[in-house]
DNA sequence: GTCTATAAGAGGATAGAC
DNA sequence: GTCTATCCTCTTATAGAC
């Protein structure tokens, strides 16, 4: 038993070890130019032995992407069980961890319209259900932060989703630290104004 | 002479022809997954041909977007031309014609961080001159909205150049028409909002 | 389950006839 | 300059020994 136990637990070390590699080479390179070859050098084992443990590219790609899903709603559940928080306030702690995330070089590139992994995404049940509950839990508060005066009536709770969400992918971070000028706190604030207030100035 | 003027005239035309389909696809897929064989199909001629007229796939992407590239231009100087226009409205216009060139399909997407394709481009003496002029004149119109008091003050110009940059390849818009709930235009003056006003309300 | 070696195929680029 | 046919590299995926 310990035996099996102890095989168990290097399995899926090991595991967690592949799916830590996908998601910096996601992060680094996006799927497309990410290759195999690359996460078995990195993760220092065999491709062959990769695919033991995952079918495919697709599969290796999408265990990453649950994993930041994940990582996403445990955020979200922090901020639940804060008591007494607006929940505009709410929305900002996600966004503004995304946007730190991302900036660490931590974020795999969300899937681009046609991309191959896109329709693998969709045939996954586990990314589509993380995916759908961080979608109804973010809509409430967006619901609830219009319902407050804090959010802007106007907009459709679909568009303030889609933007909060494109924050994980937002070029302007990367743009503003090539320039190399300001601090990674300085630009996500930047960024959040930019999100919340917009670029016109308020009266 | 003339002989040979014609044939001047349908090389050029043929090359445009390419340039077009390229663009197209460029927006339709992005660079990593279009490939030779599909523009030659497009276009209707023999992939050795292509090469007779590109001398690789990276040429052949860098064409389309130094013709996004002048058509920006355009759009500028268009803008330039109306007397007594506010700056801040001048850069509203270009950000709208960016979101309906993407939202119409027809936006080649930009490279992202670490593309093969970006390399070319900043090798490419036609793109970044125009690349330069473009980022000089919208500074321009920046810093003349900030100090109209139309633009956030407190926002470094760089960062509210890289925001307007940004929409070219933003997601949201996809998103919205996926959805297939709203008209273009109607998706165009959200983003717009979201962009300018941002998420919060306004008082 | 790990390895070495290799299949299988896509895709960028070219040779050479016309 | 256009074509057909081909080359060659890179990359995903697998075979088969251990």
């Amino acid at each position: 038993m310990i035996r099996i136990s102890f095989r168990q637990k290097v399995h899926l070390a090991r595991e967690e070890a592949i799916v830590a590699a996908v998601k910096r080479l996601l992060a680094e390179k996006g799927y497309d130019q990410m290759t195999v070859d690359e996460v078995a050098a990195e993760v220092g084992i065999a491709k062959a032995s990769l695919y033991k443990h995952f079918p495919s590219k697709e599969a290796l790609a999408a265990a990453a992407m649950v994993q930041m899903m994940d990582l996403a709603l445990a955020q979200v559940a922090t901020q639940q069980a804060l008591p007494d928080t607006r929940a505009i306030d709410r929305l900002k702690a996600i966004t503004r961890w995304t946007l730190q995330t991302q900036l660490a070089g931590e974020m795999p590139t969300l899937p681009a319209e046609n991309s191959a992994l896109r329709n693998a995404l969709i045939a996954h049940r586990g990314y589509m259900d993380g995916l759908m509950s961080l979608s109804d839990q973010l809509g409430e508060w967006i619901v609830q932060a219009q319902a407050d005066g804090a959010l802007n009536p106007a907009l459709p709770p679909e568009a303030v989703l889609y933007t909060v969400f494109a924050r994980a992918c937002d070029p302007v971070l990367g743009f503003l630290k090539a320039g190399g000028n300001y601090s990674d706190a300085q630009i996500v604030e930047w960024v959040m104004a930019t999100c919340f207030d917009g670029l016109r100035a308020r009266t």
